[in-house]
DNA sequence: GCCGAGTTTTCATCTGGTGAAAGACAACGT
DNA sequence: ACGTTGTCTTTCACCAGATGAAAACTCGGC
């Protein structure tokens, strides 16, 4: 079996620290379940050092062996994570909101927010008779192609605008934007409009129509999209009702940000 | 003050890794951000300690620095977090049945699994019309008090069972049940009937109908429930709604069996 | 019973971690 | 403006916990 990341992290393994967070990282939504000697791999660690490192986390509860032995990530680890004001915080205040979406379309409803050049997805209501989606709770996306990414991206600060712009685009699917500049356009009607549309650039059969969070000081810290079959889509329609969500979620936002 | 002999804490701290837990574990629902100095107190260790092993969490996004330089539970940690089988594993099967009852009542959808002699809310829907809970995603409770605790007890193994019924039992207001025998015979009427009523128990004004979710080998690995106001409240006829959400659940089941 | 992959322990070596103390910085209160 | 207070960061000499190699152990399978 070939080892997908040969040893990206190898840089940061010389500290303990970096040796436990490495062993974090090395589970992935495609990896949840690893026995000892592919954890060390992954982590770039050799197997008795991971041993010792993993029985300590296990000890804690940051990892759960399976009755096959196999580790797994801790519900305490699940504990800890969910105390994240930009994870559960956030999903906190949003959520009724998601659910008055959810009920008036029964679609995908999605909440997300930006990390770094990519969009990270904090909650995700699927509806069972809804388009499939490949988005997953946890799970990350280049900024430029899904809708939710778009509105944050349109509102991000110029540099990271910028750096995006650089990079190379990715193309999920042939409508794909991978052109900066006509990217640029898109950023420009986003900023006009107040909300983004996402027209099979993830999947071709699925339209995505997102609006922007802001906090009180006028940052977009989240996103909130409806997702939607491509055909017979009506974006602008859509749009009033996220724009509403949008609106109330802001309304709702804790004071992430007091100083006290 | 003087140098005091180090607390109960100190006997993990011992190893680097131990330190970087009790760093994350100083987080919690009602100190979700600390300052340096505030953090190493709570995880007992010197601030230059702190310091080092916070920079490197903090480079890795386990930890995050608000603009008021206190320090906050990280989006890259809530990530690796919600990759843990019995949190988002679990809720994203139980979701689309949360939904429906949820839409079916409007009143609040809790689901839960137990972990130790606790019981930990993996996920809740409040609604905003229904009766104000105390519980919190992610957090715990003792597990004779709440309806999906006792649900999760009831079909717990015997010596958890023993284990809860030895210990003396918190009381959360005056109609929590805390005598061993009352509660042995609670825990009957539930395995019979099939679910668990926590009538006031936890807040005089709400009751709660929970019903357990059985996986492929038998075992109760999670719980939902609604809990509504308590008075007028027909626990019998929510007992179906809740029932049938539970069976669904278990029948959506991905094929993960529970650690220990 | 033998084998092999995976896991745990041992041991000598040494690397990364440690606290105290001092320096740097920001935010008050007078 | 000035000193004060609390927090954060850096330095340095010392050492405790971490390390890999190799060996011992544990299971299933044949």
């Amino acid at each position: 079996m070939p080892v997908p990341p040969p040893s990206a992290a190898a840089d940061r393994c010389r500290t303990v620290t970096g040796k436990v967070l490495a062993l974090l990282a090395a589970f992935g939504p495609d990896t949840p379940a690893l026995t000892l000697s592919e954890l060390a791999r992954r982590a770039g660690l050799s197997v008795p050092t991971a041993h010792r490192r993993v029985s300590e986390l296990v000890a804690w509860g940051a990892l759960e062996r399976g009755p096959d032995r196999r580790l797994r990530i801790g519900l305490r680890l699940w504990e800890v994570g969910s105390l994240a004001p930009r994870g559960l915080g956030l999903r906190e205040a949003a959520l009724p909101f998601l659910e008055d979406l959810y009920e008036l379309t029964h679609e995908n409803v999605q909440f997300a927010v930006r990390d770094g050049l990519e969009v990270v997805f904090v909650e995700r209501i699927a509806g069972r008779h809804a388009v499939p989606v490949l988005t997953r709770v946890g799970g990350r996306f280049a900024l430029h192609a899904t809708g939710v990414g778009l509105a944050l991206l349109a509102h991000a600060a110029p540099e990271v605008q910028e750096q995006v712009l650089a990079a190379p685009l990715p193309a999920y699917t042939s409508k794909t934007v991978t052109d900066p500049m006509v990217l640029r356009q898109m950023l420009a009607d986003i900023r006009r409009d107040g909300y983004a549309v996402s027209d099979g650039q993830v999947t071709l059969d699925a339209l995505s129509v997102a609006a922007p969070i802001f906090s009180a000081d006028g940052t977009a810290i989240a996103a909130v999209s409806l997702v939607v079959r491509a055909d017979g889509a009506q974006p602008a329609a859509l749009a009033l009702a996220i724009r509403g969500a949008a609106r109330g979620i802001a309304r709702a936002l804790p004071t992430l940000r007091q100083p006290c």
